[in-house]
RNA sequence: GGGCGGUUAGCUCAGCGGUAGAGCACUGCAUUCACAUUGCAGGGGUCACAGGUUCAAAUCCUGUACCGCCCACCA
């Protein structure tokens, strides 16, 4: 089949994108100092977002697009509305997942982060950041995003680190930060400790054993349990003081099995008398909930996992893993025939969220926030309506997991991050080092919290050691959790000045995931150190599915790579088909259908603006400004009725966007710009062109109607918007055919 | 165990008290007139199910079913 040649031919986004965002880079107005004063007074108002910092390790996903997308279209909205519009961007060091990344490279050379030590393995991820860590903010500018990229921070950049210890001096000067042996989740691939938000949960099927234990005085009693190896650590078997069956064996003496040590039978509320047999045995060094009634009834801990997650200490089966374990221990409790019975139990069990290693709580000494007073103070900012979520359904979980939150640990045991600000006397050292690999020995010592422990807590390494007088004192060799870190990002790291300018910020846009482990944070950590919230509006979005409503992984291939969209469609039909889908907050199960509407779109606008374009009169439009928006002299019926529409369009525009509606937003102007504008009124001015007494009213009406149609959807599609202004088509009427003194769109008045 | 969403055209979703809408897909017609990445016309839905409130319900209330997500120390 031949085609016609065609004279403009379609709008192609590849050679123009490069080219329009060099422009707006080249002038300078991702700057909020450098937009132009004549525009932006002095006293022009502010309107700031923060980027969610993006890990260096990640490479953009649909959901960094959607985020950005927001992002970028309330930005620039709000620049058109005359504010001084900044978004600052930068990225996470990602503790565990940046380390994490980097000892996988270097595996492939068989070389561990041991067999470096650690100033050599950190000297490694700084220079897999240097190499990596900038790509992904290098790929948000292939999607438009205006962020003013001379403010750029990095969570451990010298400032920035330097701010997060001091954040700890300051919490533990405050009683706030306190140092502590508990059982904590424990990833033995990663080496480290995690608090209770850097969990994952997976349903395994398993086993569920009773187990009989003798009582000393005769007779026995039976326990119910998925995890028999522990066993070799029981200090107890606990019942419901309430439950009759167990009434009179209470304070009676068990005899643990295999070890032949002798354990009391002991009643705790937490037990429920309807699970199992009512009696469970209690493993306080590796189990939580055991520890706390282990504290309760003062049991010993006997700490049979070690931090390579394997068993120690248990006079059996030492240096095996627990699965290994688990078989030689059923294997001698079945020759002594203490099995009652075994049945299929499905259960969850806790993954590294990181590795997804499976967790082993032991008992290791920790650095734990208190969490009481900051959690009221974040509650207390949302339910005064402070900081308001949206939608306000997320108050909800929000609110819950700061009304049971528990103390927070905060120290890890990676190499990489902020180390902990916290030197300890050298003649009494009493911190355990992570930088050596663990011998397998004993890690800890039972209850040894009694010791008074000689360390200072400070930023700079003390001039002399505040207890022997004259040891070279050792930085402890724990680093800071990341969301420790990423908590003070509103404020960290930026200058005095910048500080004054842009904290708080109005809006923070990011996903349901990260709402306490992040945005709980920030917000107490905002009224903690700037006595103010960080933000007045938290948006929530929804989450970027595959069209089965599958989760998008990269593993397993599910994943959809917004660059390649950009590539095959063009940035401006990306973030048209994101936000096409993004009503509501609806989870999204990903349509590129969305995507293909919002290419035939942008090719729609560049052949309308052709339209326009040649259908300019050469003398300046004449217009008359009327309440209800702009009017060419001699407008007639269809004229004033498109101009109708395009007010009422703009107010709705308006009254979305201030409702962080931008789905809706989007598809009223685009319902408007093609439907009502191309269909109907250029149709209809083609006959008023004909007429030489319409034709000025005519000509004067699409120019405008273009020129505010660009102007509405330069926030979504800010590519093309901004090409098709910068030339003739769009030239405002009072402007004159060629279009004087033209600013670029995205400092346009709205 | 608790909480939060969802269930509307073949697909992805809007609508959230007044006689069913969009994009894509489908059917028919129309190409020297900005655009075939088009225009015009059209087919297609007992709005999950069952009760209730109302003059009126996809829309409000109650319950059920299925799907999804989050939280939780049932060992």
């Amino acid at each position: 089949m031949e085609k016609p040649e065609k004279v403009g031919g379609a709008y192609d986004p590849k050679t123009t994108e490069e080219k329009i965002y060099g422009l707006w880079l080249k002038s300078g107005y991702f700057n909020p100092d450098k937009l132009p004063p004549k525009i932006y007074p002095k006293k022009a108002k502010r309107y700031t977002v923060i980027l969610p910092p993006p890990n260096i390790t990640g490479s953009l996903h649909m959901g960094h697009a959607l985020n950005a997308t927001i992002e970028d279209i309330l930005v620039r909205y709000h620049r058109m509305r005359g504010y001084k519009a900044a978004w600052l961007p930068g990225t996470d060091h990602a503790g565990i997942a940046a380390q994490n990344v980097v000892e996988k490279e270097l595996r492939k050379q068989n070389i561990s982060r041991f067999d470096l030590g650690r100033e050599k393995f950190v000297g490694e991820i700084w220079k897999w950041r240097e190499k990596y860590g900038g790509v992904i903010l290098d790929q948000l500018k292939k999607l438009g995003a205006s962020c003013d990229w001379s403010r750029a921070r990095f969570t451990m950049d010298e400032k920035y680190a330097r701010e997060v210890q001091a954040a700890f001096v300051h919490y533990h000067r405050k009683g706030l930060i306190y140092r502590g042996e508990r059982v904590v989740n424990w990833c033995p691939r990663c080496r480290t400790s995690l608090s209770d938000l850097e969990i994952e949960y997976r349903e395994e099927k398993g086993k569920l054993w009773r187990l009989k234990y003798p009582l000393k005085d005769g007779g026995e009693i039976i326990v119910a349990t998925t995890r028999p190896e522990t066993m070799l650590g029981d200090a107890a078997v606990a019942v419901n003081p309430k439950d009759a069956r167990y009434k009179n064996v209470i304070g009676k003496t068990a005899v643990l099995p295999i070890q032949n040590r002798e354990i009391p039978v002991i009643a705790d509320a937490a037990i429920d008398a309807d699970f199992g047999t009512g009696a469970v045995k209690v493993t306080p060094a590796h189990d939580l909930l055991d520890a706390e009634i282990a504290s309760r009834h003062s049991l010993p801990f006997h700490q049979i996992i070690d931090e390579r997650g394997r068993m120690q200490n248990a006079g059996v089966c030492d240096g095996l893993k627990p699965p290994e374990c688990r078989e030689i221990v059923l294997k001698k409790l079945g020759d002594l025939n203490l099995i009652e019975s075994a049945e299929d139990y499905v259960h969850n069990v806790s993954l590294c969220y990181r590795c997804g290693s499976r967790l082993e709580p032991i008992l290791s000494k920790q650095w734990f926030s208190k969490m009481g007073g900051l959690a009221k103070t974040a509650i207390g900012a949302v339910k005064s309506g402070k900081t308001k979520i949206y939608p306000k359904n997320f108050e909800k979980p929000y609110l819950d997991w700061l009304g049971n939150v528990k103390d927070w640990c905060v120290s890890r045991q990676i190499w990489w991050g902020q180390r902990l600000p916290v030197w300890f006397c050298a003649q009494n050292q009493t911190e355990i080092s992570n930088d050596h690999p663990p011998a397998g020995g004993p890690i800890s010592k039972q209850n040894e919290n009694s010791t008074a422990e000689k360390f200072a807590v400070s930023v700079k390494k003390p001039r002399q050691c505040p207890f022997c007088k004259n040891c070279d004192m050792e930085q402890s060799a724990d680093v800071l959790d990341t969301w420790f870190s990423s908590a003070l990002w509103p404020f960290a790291g930026l200058s005095p000045a910048d500080v004054r300018k842009f904290y708080p910020s109005d809006v923070l846009v990011t996903a349901r995931d990260i709402i306490n482990l992040w945005v709980a944070r920030m917000i107490f950590s905002g009224r903690e150190f700037m006595d103010k919230e960080p933000f007045k509006k938290v948006l929530i979005h929804g989450t970027i599915l595959t069209k089965e409503g599958k989760r998008m992984s990269k593993s397993l291939g599910t994943g959809i790579d917004p660059l390649s969209l950009i590539d095959s469609y063009g940035a401006d039909a990306v973030r048209f088909g994101i936000i096409w889908q993004a009503t509501g907050n609806q989870d999204i199960r990903w349509d590129e259908a969305a995507v293909i509407a919002g290419k035939k779109f942008a090719n729609k606008l560049w052949n309308a603006s052709r339209f326009v374009a040649a259908n300019q009169t050469a003398s300046p439009q004449k217009v008359e400004k009327k309440s209800d928006g702009f009017r060419p002299r001699g407008a007639t019926a269809a004229d004033k009725k498109i101009l109708k529409e395009l007010t009422r369009v703009k107010k709705t525009a308006e009254k979305n966007i201030g409702a962080l509606e931008f789905g809706k937003a989007l598809r009223d102007i685009y319902d408007f710009f093609w439907h009502s504008f191309c269909d109907r009124y250029i149709e209809e001015s083609k006959k008023q062109m004909e007429d030489p007494a319409k034709r000025e009213s005519a000509a004067a009406t699409l120019s405008f109607v273009l020129n505010e149609s660009l102007k509405m959807l330069h926030p979504f599609m800010p590519f093309i918007t901004e090409e098709i202004y910068g030339t003739a088509a769009a030239a405002p009427p009072e402007a004159g055919p060629a279009g004087n003194e033209r600013r670029m769109l995205m400092i346009e008045k709205w």
